[in-house]
DNA sequence: AATATCACG
DNA sequence: ACGTACGTGATATTT
């Protein structure tokens, strides 16, 4: 205890520098299934120097950014250091949350360092009267020392520390703290990768530091160093000028820092997440921490219970995640009235503090968690004999309170799902952390609570609740935030979901007759095809739809010569290879026409069936987290995949109709991906056709043959087409060739004059390259990202994808992020405006309304004037609008 | 559960 | 020299 000088004490921990420490220091045990050895380290040796010190205040200092993890790219001074064990990466947010549960303030900064910030605050302590005391395993860290500032150095094991004053220094290592820098200056630090003087290393530089005193000194008389040395000195002065700079730690950041304010009072409150994450040891020794001595530290004292009435604990640069003041757990309500009390109770409070609730509805309970870390536990009941409440009745009940406590959800789509079953009107939602993770981690394999949770804090938990979901959101707000992003949350995708939500109890209206008609005449067909296949192959008894049977068939017994094999071997029989095989067998055109018929049989006309509800009517699932690139995708039944491109399968559209009095109108956004390429790229040329409103696969055209407009022929523009969209797909020769059927050699010369011809267009893509590997994500207009770990890949063709998906999500993403735009306007104007017509479906760059026939001209105007208005950009949006009575009229 | 194929933007 | 278009989902077959 340091009560003797009256002082106020604080200690500061460096604490990448303690995270590092702990994992090399502990064994890579596991505990439920997660790696902890960092964790309990790093915790192990904190509370060890809090049992020591018991200083009055503390606090943890953190770089803004994972040492060594991405920084590597920009700053040189790092580069040499290897990446971050793979084992040690999770680590870091559970370190993170515990602190922030123990309401420990984390000092950060962006641009600075934890050893600049560690400077700044012991100067700052300093000059405030207080003991300082650093706990640290950097050697660096010892330049600090003096005055009242103590280093606490961590030894090799967790166990034992050295506690350091400036004596002690000198005494220990033989120079003085002062002079550390000047030894970084001489022999330099791999580590940081200062280069110090080539050639001199630890023993080198403490001779001559012992010998001169100061770096001046030494390269003043490097004229006395006799040999080798003496020219080192000569030749290196500046370098070692420079090294030392660097290895000067700085302490005159723009800091401010209450040290009053941090405290170390509320550690215990980290129990029920030490709990979680079963660190039952680590919990132990605090509890014995914290239950020795009655009087711990002048801020044991109640803190108020709502963080907002204070000032905010540490002036932290970018909002850092507030701790939960308390864990209070109101435990499990049995009683209706209970549960109806304190849902009110709730809804007023979030109502005064502007707060919000979270709700978490699991399988045996649902669970409810305010701002200040109260939680209630309700259970649900399957059957009478459990007690508790049934979901309707807590629905019920959460009605008028979440009128006022905007709520946060995990998945606000099959909230809203739930409440209109039960016929209650739907909650405005605060925050639905689903779409939170998938903006923050749009690649991730799962959407579930869990699974995000698991994203966040590296480790899996088991049943979550909406105390967990209540941190999370937290979590994700400053991330978003600090990413700029949370305008696309908050204005796009949350508002989305309810316009989803709509279109999928919408349905859109199936003609089961004109269905079975149509499958009638396809089975018929299929028949007599399968008959032909068999007799003009000569064999009868094999399976059609087998790939195999068939590869078989065609390149073993009739010894047709096999294309491509697939991945894993086989021959593969694709449409490509097939109509390859075309005008060598006579069996070859039905099979054909067999697969395309089997495949709308199966696929639309079977499926679709299933999946008509008695109201003739089919409701497909918006998946708004299924794709990476911020598309939305569409199941059970897919109704972004019913077919047009080919006669046949067009005919299956007659069956999607509207209802008595209603019409379709199908609006579709024209060229809306290369008209956002032109936007994102500014090409001249480009953005000079969609001004003038010219066909933009005409124009290429014209553009790549060097010939006016007037002589573009259909080869040509059919050409051009496919070359903008490979443009757009991230291009190469030879997927062009292959999907144009021109050779290579002609492919690759027109990618060549297109670039020559868009320049612009070149620029931006090698751009989007450069940008993806500096920044390691692909971004839209509206700032949606895409994570590319491809480009760090060490296999060549991974880092081809990679590239090829940054040239492409700017471009899909944007179109996907306007449409969206787009729909939450057309809903809104529908629904103010009054009509009855309804969005039911999107198709990624088109939407079909089902309108009434005497609101069709009002409605077509507003759908077009909203898709086209809805975001400006540098060329025009153009969206056409067509009606129908069945959606092949209407496209 | 994985693979091959094919439907769409 | 080498392997390549971007993004999805459903079905049937095979493992």
């Amino acid at each position: 205890m340091n009560r003797d000088n009256q002082r106020p004490s604080v200690l500061m921990v460096d604490g990448y520098s303690l995270i590092f420490r702990g994992f090399h220091a502990l064994p890579l045990l596991s505990s439920g299934g997660a790696y902890t050895n960092a964790v309990q380290g790093f915790f192990g040796m904190l509370f060890k120097a809090l049992a020591d010190i018991r200083p009055d205040s503390l606090c943890v200092m953190m770089d803004m950014h994972a040492p060594t993890f991405r920084h590597t790219l920009f700053e040189e001074y790092k580069a040499t250091r290897k990446p971050m064990p793979e084992e040690l990466r999770p680590q870091i947010p559970l370190v993170r949350e515990l602190l922030v549960a123990m309401g420990i303030s984390i000092v950060e900064m962006e641009g600075y360092e934890a050893d600049d910030l560690l400077g700044t605050a012991a100067r700052l302590a300093q000059e405030q009267g207080r003991s300082t005391y650093i706990l640290t395993g950097d050697r660096d860290s010892l330049q600090l020392v003096g005055g009242d500032v103590r280093v606490i150095l961590t030894k090799t094991g967790i166990t034992e520390s050295l506690l350091l004053d400036a004596d002690k220094v000198l005494e220990i290592y033989g120079f003085t703290p002062a002079q550390v820098p000047d030894m970084k200056g001489l022999m330099g630090d791999s580590s940081d990768n200062i280069p110090g003087i080539a050639g001199i290393g630890e023993k080198t530089a403490l001779k001559l530091i012992r010998e001169y005193g100061t770096l001046e000194e030494i390269l003043d008389h490097a004229d006395q160093v006799k040999g080798k040395l003496g020219e080192k000195l000569k030749e290196g002065r500046q370098i070692a000028l420079l090294s030392r700079e660097l290895g000067t730690i700085c302490t005159t950041a723009p800091l401010e820092l209450d040290f009053d304010s941090c405290g170390w009072g509320r550690l215990l409150e980290a129990l029920p997440l030490m709990q979680r994450y079963q660190l039952n040891r680590l919990s132990q020794s605090l509890k014995s921490l914290m239950g020795q001595g009655e009087k711990k530290t002048a801020e044991a004292k109640e803190q108020p219970p709502v963080p907002e009435s204070g000032p905010e604990p540490a002036p932290l640069s970018t909002a850092e995640v507030r701790p939960f003041p308390s864990l209070r757990d109101q435990g499990v309500l049995r009683s209706m009235e209970e549960v109806v009390r304190t849902v009110e109770e709730a809804g007023g409070y979030c109502d005064q503090t502007q707060s919000a609730m979270a709700l978490h509805l699991g399988q045996e309970e649902a669970t409810l968690c305010l701002g200040d870390g109260r939680c209630w536990h309700i259970p649900l009941m399957m059957d009478l004999t459990m007690g508790g409440l049934y979901e309707d009745q807590l629905l019920t009940t959460l009605g008028p309170a979440v009128e006022k406590a905007p709520l946060i959800v995990h998945g606000a789509k099959a909230l809203f799902g739930k409440m209109a079953r039960y016929g209650y009107p739907l909650p405005p939602i605060r925050q639905d952390t689903m779409m939170g993770a998938y903006l923050l981690h749009p690649g991730q394999k799962g959407f579930s609570l869990e699974a995000s949770l698991e994203e966040e804090y590296g480790m899996p938990p088991k049943a979550a609740t909406a105390y967990d979901l209540y941190a999370l959101a937290l979590r994700q707000e400053a991330a978003l935030r600090e990413k700029n992003m949370l305008d696309l949350l908050l204005t796009i995708e949350q508002p989305l979901t309810l316009v989803l939500f709509e279109m999928e109890r919408e349905g859109f209206g199936i003609d089961v007759d004109t269905l079975d008609e149509l499958g009638a005449q396809f089975t018929g067909e299929i028949e007599s095809l399968k008959a032909d296949v068999y007799h003009l192959t000569g064999v009868s008894d094999f399976n059609l739809n087998s790939p195999k049977q068939l590869g078989e068939v065609l390149f073993d017994k009739l010894g047709l010569p096999a294309g491509k094999k697939s991945k894993t071997g086989a021959y593969s029989t694709d449409v490509t290879v097939l109509e390859g095989l075309a005008e060598l067998h006579p069996a070859i055109e039905p099979l054909l026409r067999y697969r395309k018929l089997s495949k709308l049989q199966s696929t639309y006309i079977e499926g679709l069936r299933k999946l008509t509800d008695r109201t003739g009517r089919v409701h497909t699932t918006f998946d708004q987290t299924g794709a990476v690139t911020g598309r939305i995708s569409s199941q059970e039944p897919n109704l972004q995949n019913i077919p047009i491109r080919s006669e046949e399968g067009r005919e299956i559209r007659k069956a999607f109709v509207a209802r008595e009095g209603y019409v379709l109108l199908d609006a579709d956004y024209s060229q809306i991906e290369l008209r956002v390429l032109a936007h994102l790229s500014g090409d001249a040329a480009m953005r000079d056709a969609f001004i003038k409103g010219q066909d933009i696969h005409t124009r290429t055209a014209a553009e790549i043959y060097g010939i006016p407009l007037e002589e573009v022929d259909a080869q040509m523009r059919r050409r051009a087409k496919a070359v903008n969209f490979g443009i757009v797909y991230g291009i190469s020769g030879f997927g062009l060739a292959r999907n144009t059927g021109i050779s290579r050699r002609e492919a690759d010369a027109f990618i060549a004059t297109y670039f020559e011809r868009y320049p612009g267009v070149h620029a931006f893509m090698e751009r989007m390259v450069k940008l993806g590997y500096g920044r390691g994500y692909a971004e839209t207009l509206f700032r949606r990202r895409r994570d590319l770990p491809e480009l760090v890949s060490s296999n060549r063709n991974v880092r081809a994808f990679g590239e090829r998906a940054a040239m492409n999500t700017p471009v899909q993403g944007t179109a996907a992020d306007i449409i969206k735009m787009a729909m939450v306007r057309v809903r809104e104007q529908l629904v103010s405006g009054g009509y009855q017509a309804r969005l039911i479906l999107q198709v990624h760059d088109e939407l079909v309304v089902e309108c009434p026939a005497d609101e069709i001209q009002p409605v077509s105007r507003l759908i077009q004037e909203a898709m086209e208005g809805v975001a400006k950009l540098s060329v025009p949006l153009v969206a056409e609008v067509s009606a129908g009575k069945n959606w092949f009229e209407a496209h």
